[in-house]
DNA sequence: CTTCAATTGTTGAATATTCAATATTTTCCC
DNA sequence: GGGAAAATATTGAATATTCAACAATTGAAG
């Protein structure tokens, strides 16, 4: 396993498949912890880069929880709608809309924090310390490369 | 960077985040790709799985290519509709649907795995041989001990 | 300074996905 | 064997996502 692939090689042995395969199986794990705040994994991350307590612009966010612009302003729409989040336009730039967190989305974003982190140190139990530093890097130098 | 995430550290920090992202850059440069043939990454996994020329059920196929069951039904309906693949029901069980690849399928699966190695090859270029065998070993590792 | 292009965010329509319910067939077990 | 439970695939309604078009603001060029 893991060599280059030919034309006629399993989809296994892409690291396209893998890359997916991997993801929706610890995507799924982590949805099914954070259901208990019935808070999808999108939300969690938008919360998370909120606490810095800077406003963040749309744009900026959409990139930084990997979701696309309409989709983003949707589930804005949303959060809004359940006080996690509010909108305040740029001073600066008036064609920018900054976000920031409510203390009920700070509140919610700690409970969040810790079921996260309590998955992660799952993971890193049953697949290892070494395996799992060793593969974050791994995925940082692609995500560099890839760009 | 790669060290074990605490509640206040970053996204960035998180595997999951890191496995999400990494997946969504190297699936829209493989996207890019089977768009010369307008085909979707779904469907190429699809065709590759049948195109080992034996039945596969549509239980089979959705584990195999990520997809859940009614999505997967919706897609192949598609994909019948494109005269790319065609359904039999099973002899053996018939409350299963064993599903095939046609010879248009075939033919358009062919251009797909070359578009997709040539992906791979300049994915190893700009990254290294050496870190995506390694990155493919941790990953087939990762997925076996979440199952 | 004025006009045209670029940037930013949102919207509406089209499309796709998901959840729950359904239909069909098989398996289990008494 | 007969009836309940499990397995398989599909459907329809509800929801979410995407694409293209739009509106508003800023930047830039003449």
């Amino acid at each position: 396993m893991a060599k280059p692939p030919k034309e006629n090689s399993p989809i296994t042995e892409h690291l396209t498949y893998l890359l997916a395969h991997a993801n929706r199986e610890i995507n799924r794990q982590l949805e099914t912890r954070l259901a208990k705040e019935g808070v999808p994994v999108e939300q969690w991350r938008i919360l998370k880069v909120l606490s810095d307590g800077n406003g963040h612009s749309m744009g900026e966010l959409a990139d930084a929880v990997l979701l696309n612009h309409p989709t983003l302003t949707k589930m804005i729409d949303r959060m809004v709608s359940d006080a996690l989040v509010y909108r305040v336009q740029d001073p600066k730039d008036r064609r920018k809309v900054l976000m920031f967190v409510s203390d009920r989305g700070k509140a919610l974003c700690r409970r969040l924090n810790s079921l996260a982190v309590s998955q992660e140190e799952h993971i890193v139990e049953s697949y290892g310390d070494k395996s799992t530093t060793e593969l974050k890097r791994l995925l940082e130098s692609l995500i560099g490369s890839a760009n």
